[in-house]
DNA sequence: TGAGCAGCGTGCACT
DNA sequence: ACGCTGCTCA
């Protein structure tokens, strides 16, 4: 038990000691942080007594969740009967919605769209919206949702034509997705917001369930997460948030630093900062306090380096950007001679245009490299034809989703034809399939047509009839009637090899949970496809965005120049640029390289461009590369330690007295037994908790 | 013979 | 992702 806190420094200590109030643990980069609300988490199961079930832990990525889990679970030690929750705000508000989306008048069965269905439904809707893209359309609405702006709100609102347009088209895309019932990402926390708001009795259940929340990433949330937080807080105040002000990155999806920034007064948080760095050499860390130390809305803070200096940063002055990207292959080909792994080589850009330059200069150098962030392999199109195909297998009724597949593999049925099926349909108030069923369909198509469309529904039901009986049977029949007609050219290997992947995951799913079904797996598909980065076994070249979060020994910033980065727009918060630098300069472990091109080739023509004035502010100056020789690391350990054994006695019964380690003397006022555990409601002098028997004594 | 489908070539990418 | 052109079926 004493090492438990023996791993941590003193801030860290005393963060994760915290119990009871509002809590901001200020989180510099390569803080510990992980550690830090990891190490709290086993405190309060292991040392407090707290039911792990009581806790809820939210994340923004799958990623950050699973490493939590794990390392959590790790100090836990033995397994536990209730493992604490710990997930995506996302994935918390589908498992809420599963079991209360009733409560909205609506169907628990419904379909979750991911950005690609968003764009899908965007463009089936009505074409007066066509003015608008549907990305500026979808980016308005999320806008809308994330601030708690309902479509009737949003159209009273709006101050001028255009808005009135696009609040228009909110209003019409909420009426499909309703229509359907289909959820998109945000209402994931829409919904459940909607439901803790409008009921009371519900969210005060929720909040006695989940008696201690912590929140990582709190600089990234928007007014949505925050007023879901507040919902889930209704009985108590026990919210700790980690996060870190300068590195607030997402203000462009609805993230809002005010929201950190506030914190403390808004909550009347206590604020502990973690500011000894346990990642970076000290030039890099240098580099980084000078370049954040000019923003003005911060709350403050300077990290200390625990890994003694090394080398100093280089500075790298090309003519363009393909004297830049052979320069870096260079320097890359020399790290990599020198025995350095080459997934520890990262290199980070603002702007994904600029990946291409470098591409084609790694390729040259043949630097096998990979490309982080773009398209992920859930959105891949050969793999939203399979999930397509699942849904209509789950829903024959599922139009939207059978729109993606009628004419995939090709079955004759264009665009014509398939205006004619779905406005028949639509015309008798019927889906697709019960049209056909009713024969309404047969007169408006050609034989071949009706041929066709006759053998997709049979094959489906068949499909159907299969996944009665076994998931695996049902994967092996699709992939036989489907999928193999998929590998039709050459150039289809790729896609059928993706395919192939996605199966091998089909099978390890339900081999692992062989009492879900087939909607478990295509809700845990949904919520897996957003930014959850792979780091392979090349060098990983990614904008600044997807580094967030991750750690390289050595990390090359390209394209440093004004316009660039900063990247200055007509709405650009040069604010954010400069956390956007600190986040990139704070990735680099042992040795970071600033690089700047003279003159680039963008949008159409070259321009000339100066150097990045975060180059000047960070204090980077030109320095002959010495290359590396390698320190060993010197991780110190932290100091405080506090013990605390508990023995479990006898068995309790209401109105006896006891005593717990930290809250002292209390009267046991129930007594509830569940899954082999037993439960006492206790009163500590007024306050009522609910803590695990096994941590209080009889008095 | 024409309507409609599929395939090909060219533009263009926001985090 | 768009338009253009040859191909196929009624």
């Amino acid at each position: 038990m004493d090492t438990l806190l023996s791993q941590l420094n003193q801030a860290q200590a005393e963060a994760a000691q915290h119990i009871d109030g509002a809590l901001l643990i200020l989180a510099g980069a390569g803080s510990g942080k992980t550690k830090t609300i990891t190490t709290r988490l086993a405190y309060l199961i292991k040392v407090v007594g707290i039911p792990p079930q009581c806790t809820l832990t939210l994340t923004f990525t799958n990623k950050a969740a699973n490493e939590m889990r794990t390392r959590a679970l790790q100090l836990l030690g033995a397994e536990i009967p209730h493992p604490p929750l710990l997930c995506t705000f996302h994935r918390f508000g589908l498992l809420f919605l599963r079991e209360h989306i009733h409560h909205l008048g609506r169907k628990h069965d419904f379909i979750l769209l991911d950005s690609d269905d968003q764009k899908r439904v965007i463009k089936k809707l009505d074409s007066s919206f066509a003015y608008f893209s549907p990305a500026q359309i979808l980016g308005y609405i999320s806008s809308c949702k994330n601030k708690l702006i309902p479509p009737d709100q949003a159209r009273k609102q709006a101050k001028s034509e255009h808005f009135l347009d696009l609040s228009k088209a909110y209003q019409a895309y909420q009426a499909f997705l309703e229509d359907n019932n289909m959820l998109d990402f945000d209402d994931l926390l829409l919904k459940s917001y909607e439901i803790l708001a409008s009921n009371t009795e519900i969210a005060t259940m929720m909040s006695e369930r989940y008696q201690y929340i912590m929140v990582d990433e709190y600089q990234d949330t928007n007014f949505l997460q925050v007023s879901l937080l507040q919902k889930l807080c209704t009985t108590h105040s026990n919210l700790c948030v980690v996060g870190d002000d300068d590195q607030s990155i997402y203000s462009w999806r609805g993230a809002d630093i005010s929201h950190i920034l506030h914190f403390a007064q808004t909550f009347g948080a206590k604020t502990i900062t973690l500011a000894q760095n346990y990642r970076s050499k000290e030039p890099i860390l240098r580099a980084a306090n000078a370049l954040i130390a000019h923003n003005t809305s911060r709350l403050g803070k300077e990290l200390h380096s625990t890994r003694g200096q090394g080398d100093e940063i280089v500075l790298l002055s090309n003519d363009d950007e393909v004297a830049e990207a052979n320069t870096i292959a260079s320097h890359i080909t020399t790290l990599l001679a020198q025995g350095i792994a080459p997934t520890q080589i990262a290199i980070l850009f603002r702007l994904n245009a600029l990946s291409r330059s470098i591409e084609e200069g790694l390729n040259r150098a043949k630097i096998p490299y990979k490309l982080i962030g773009a398209t992920r392999f859930y959105e891949r199109a050969e793999i939203k034809d399979v999930l397509a195909y699942f849904r209509v297998v789950l829903n024959l009724n599922d139009d939207f989703s059978l729109s993606r597949i009628i004419n995939v593999p090709k079955r004759s049925l264009g665009k014509i034809a398939q205006e004619k099926i779905f406005s028949t349909a639509q015309s008798h108030k019927l889906s697709v399939y019960k049209a056909y069923k009713q024969r309404l369909l047969e007169s408006t198509l050609s034989h071949t047509q009706n041929k066709q469309l006759r053998a997709l529904f049979d094959t489906i039901e068949l499909l159907q009839a299969k996944l009665q009986e076994s998931a695996l049977g049902f994967l092996d029949a699709f992939d036989e009637s489907f999928a193999l007609r998929l590998q039709t050219s050459a150039d289809d290997i790729d896609r059928r090899a993706n395919i192939e992947e996605f199966y091998g995951y089909f099978r390890d799913f339900f081999m692992q949970n062989p009492h879900q079904g087939l909607d478990d797996l295509l809700y845990e598909l949904s919520l897996s496809s957003s930014s959850d980065v792979e780091v392979g076994e090349s060098v990983s070249c990614m904008s600044v965005h997807s580094s967030k979060g991750l750690e390289f020994d050595y990390v090359f910033i390209i394209g440093c120049e004004e316009g660039f980065f900063p990247l200055l727009r007509e709405e650009g918060d040069l604010q954010e640029e400069r956390r956007l630098g600190y986040v990139a300069i704070t990735r680099a472990r042992e040795k970071l390289f600033v690089s700047h091109a003279h003159s680039r080739f963008y949008k159409g023509k070259r321009e000339s461009l100066a150097p990045s004035r975060f180059i000047k502010e960070a204090r980077i100056h030109f320095c002959e590369d010495s290359f590396a020789k390698v320190d060993s690391r010197d991780d110190s350990s932290g100091v405080d330690s506090r013990g605390a054994k508990v023995d479990s006695s006898g068995s309790f019964s209401k109105g006896c007295a006891v005593s717990h380690k930290i809250f002292g003397l209390g009267v046991v006022q129930e007594v509830r037994r569940q899954g082999g555990q037993e439960y006492l409601r206790i009163n500590f002098g007024g306050n009522i908790r609910l803590i695990l028997a096994d941590f209080v004594q009889r008095v």
